[in-house]
DNA sequence: CTCCCTACCTAACGGTCGTTAGCATTGAGT
DNA sequence: ACTCAATGCTAACGACCGTTAGGTAGGGAG
């Protein structure tokens, strides 16, 4: 509270009347973060083939990253330190994102456009570590959709074998 | 530091005869980390094609996350409050256990193991993320060895297509 | 036996942090 | 013109935390 006040220009104690409580604050970003994550899969086609999806999907997360990188640090990293009740609609809130994305994977293969007998949960889970992974290393600002495809044309065609385009 | 002395049933300002600082404790344990995670890969045999050599470092890195998830989550998430020039240490460190298994990737491309075109930086980094975020929901204690395959699997082969076995 | 190192104790210091109380200023709406 | 809500200030609180000072008990080495 002391750092945010100072780069506010003001008092400590005057946050106060602009907020209840530092948990408030924590709350009020991991909301801005589930917005932010969850707006991005919504600008998702239904009618895209799987690849397509998990490819743009892939896209969103990572830009959201790297423009919101404070915002999706807390989402990412900071949550945990949310308490009470709050804490457990944030749990809430980010499973039902994992599940929306992991959602993209079984329709895939279940519409047959994935391969029959992918492990979704593996499949998924690799795609969210690597969009997690992100806040670690992703400079700021950075254009990531370039990056978003490369990590999915290793998900999807795999690194053995040749070029199939 | 009173959650460790209260864990050793002793007294806060004990600890102070047996260790330095809270900085020190704290290098030790990155060292830990930094040993195991190490041992892990020089396990590897060198003779064994690309694939292979993926498969058992993504199986050694997840070991030492579910056997050693305390000293594993310092290692991933809890280095950045070392300091001086222990972090630089720690840094250079971890870069170097990063570079050797981005090395794995590059050498299987370059032996022709693995696809010509790959992007051995986004396949290190992909696997390198799945690894480090599973500290996040990993069970501590639990067998690892078939994830680890099982993200091998999908890493190797991509998503898309049939099986090929 | 004596020395001394290790491990432990108690007590406190100095700092940080989130929060609160009480008060002052200001500006928009009635 | 008066009200009142928003915004800010100063000062302090209580709690926590890492660390230190100074002292005690005990056991092994010389």
């Amino acid at each position: 509270m002391g750092e945010l006040a100072a780069a506010m220009g003001v008092q400590k104690g005057s946050l106060y009347s602009l907020t209840a409580s530092k948990q408030e604050l924590l709350y009020e970003a991991l909301r801005e973060g589930a917005t932010a994550f969850h707006a991005g899969l919504d600008g998702i086609p239904e009618e895209l083939p799987a690849g397509e999806k998990i490819r743009l999907a892939l896209r969103a997360h990572l830009r959201v990253v790297a423009e919101q990188l404070d915002v999706a640090t807390v989402f990412i990293r900071e949550w945990r330190y949310l308490e009470g009740e709050r804490r457990d609609e944030f749990v809430a809130e980010r499973r039902r994102y994992e599940e929306r994305l992991r959602a993209l994977f079984r329709e895939g293969r279940d519409r047959g456009e994935l391969r029959s007998d992918l492990d979704e949960g593996a499949a998924a889970l690799l795609a969210l570590s690597a969009a997690n992974w992100a806040y670690t290393w992703l400079d700021p600002g950075r254009d990531t959709d370039e990056l978003a495809d490369r990590f999915t044309a290793i998900l999807v065609d795999g690194i053995r074998g040749y070029a199939t385009r």
